[in-house]
DNA sequence: GAATCATATCCCACTGTATGGGAAGTTTTG
DNA sequence: CAAAACTTCCCATACAGTGGGATATGATTC
């Protein structure tokens, strides 16, 4: 009698495969060959293969561990949906940034649908000084003083002419752990990028916050 | 000229592209054709097939999202290699629980390699009132007064004869979060769960909240 | 309520990708 | 220094995945 349709792919099994091998600890070519019984060059190639798309990533040592589609913090998976629901309403590029020594990191990016956008892929750095973001991040007086009177900060053309940007903290207990940001041309501009679209994002940004608190809460 | 042997798999890349796909949004099977430019038919197939090995979960209309692979806290990403060294040197089970309400959940479970074991799958509830980390995660003051004086609270026999365990609180700004427990068959106990285990169980439980707490610190 | 549109699901002839034994080079171990 | 282990790659071969199209179901529109 015929199957119905089956689910089962082989790919996919070997794929799973590899990654439970190195859950709890990582794993060179051949002990991967021994953990999941594939031959040491399926298993060598595959582990490449998954390198390139994120789901591995290879240590000094030729060790692989989990790549960075499986490391995410809490912080961006809950940030992630928001900032979507950010860039859906607002039609702008929403992104999350961090603050790593004295330059900062894109860590979510959703980009906006516009054929002119203003895009970073995630994972990019900058200098701090510049962009709404990075004045908050560093601290910047007269950007935490907009915060206090405002709950954004932004900025006009200070890193990139044409751009415009908009920034809120995400706070947890008193302590700023990031940014949210929208980003865009100043061509799609009203008034200014914090008057037209700074409410939107800082109750986003709150909100991420708020969540972040009641999961840390467990 | 004949290339090297290449990196690219056909599979991995739509594997990807469909994870890409729902990152910020879960989509129905027709979406993930639109957003992927994929047949409909085929991200169909594979879609059902990523659930079987969970890197996607369907939702009650229909839409797939990020699998139970990619939904882990920062907590347990942190927790899981710490785990795993614990139970390299101590040869037990090493878990991790959390509270719930009035019930426990084990987040993290790193197996023991022993033929007898004491093991529960990750994502089983037990009750709260019993077993080492039940009784820490209910505050019981016994088991307060126990992690006070050495770090760590052990049980014999409370919850399953034949079994113990010992357990020591993942502590982030003083506040419990979560606790790292080792439970092994009392015929491998010399002389008691907490003398024999405690001291490698409540480093390692600190190990994590001093992780937990700089990768806060971002 | 019927017509239309969209979606979910499945089939199967056909396409083309993945496999793994084996070889060569490198590194580690005794 | 030799042996063992590992990494990396080739390629003849095997077999898994594709997607157009069909059917059924549900949602939307008139």
């Amino acid at each position: 009698m015929a199957e119905p349709a089956t689910t089962s792919n082989r790919m996919l099994e070997r794929v799973a495969m590899v990654l439970d091998a190195v859950e709890g600890s990582s794993a060179s070519a051949s002990e991967l060959g021994r953990r999941t019984g594939l031959s040491v060059s399926t298993v060598h190639r595959l582990a490449l293969s998954m390198v390139e798309y994120g789901f591995l990533r290879r240590v000094d040592d030729g060790d692989f561990k989990l790549g960075h589609r499986f490391v995410r913090t809490a912080l961006e998976s809950i940030a992630t949906p928001i900032l979507t629901e950010l860039r859906n309403v607002t039609g702008e590029t929403a992104q999350m940034w961090i603050r790593r020594g004295e330059r900062r990191i894109c860590r979510v990016t959703v980009d906006s649908q516009h054929e002119l956008k203003a895009t970073l892929p995630a994972g990019s750095t900058l200098e701090l000084p510049n962009g709404s973001s990075g004045r908050l991040l560093s601290h910047d007086p007269e950007a935490l003083e907009s915060v206090e009177e405002h709950g954004w900060v932004e900025s006009v053309g200070r890193r990139t002419p044409g751009l415009g940007s908009v920034s809120a903290p995400v706070m947890l207990r008193d302590q700023m752990i990031a940014t949210l940001c929208l980003a865009m041309p100043l061509s799609r501009v009203e008034v200014s990028p914090g008057r037209d679209f700074g409410e939107n994002l800082a109750r986003a940004a709150r909100m991420v916050g708020t969540e972040l608190e009641t999961a840390k809460q467990l």
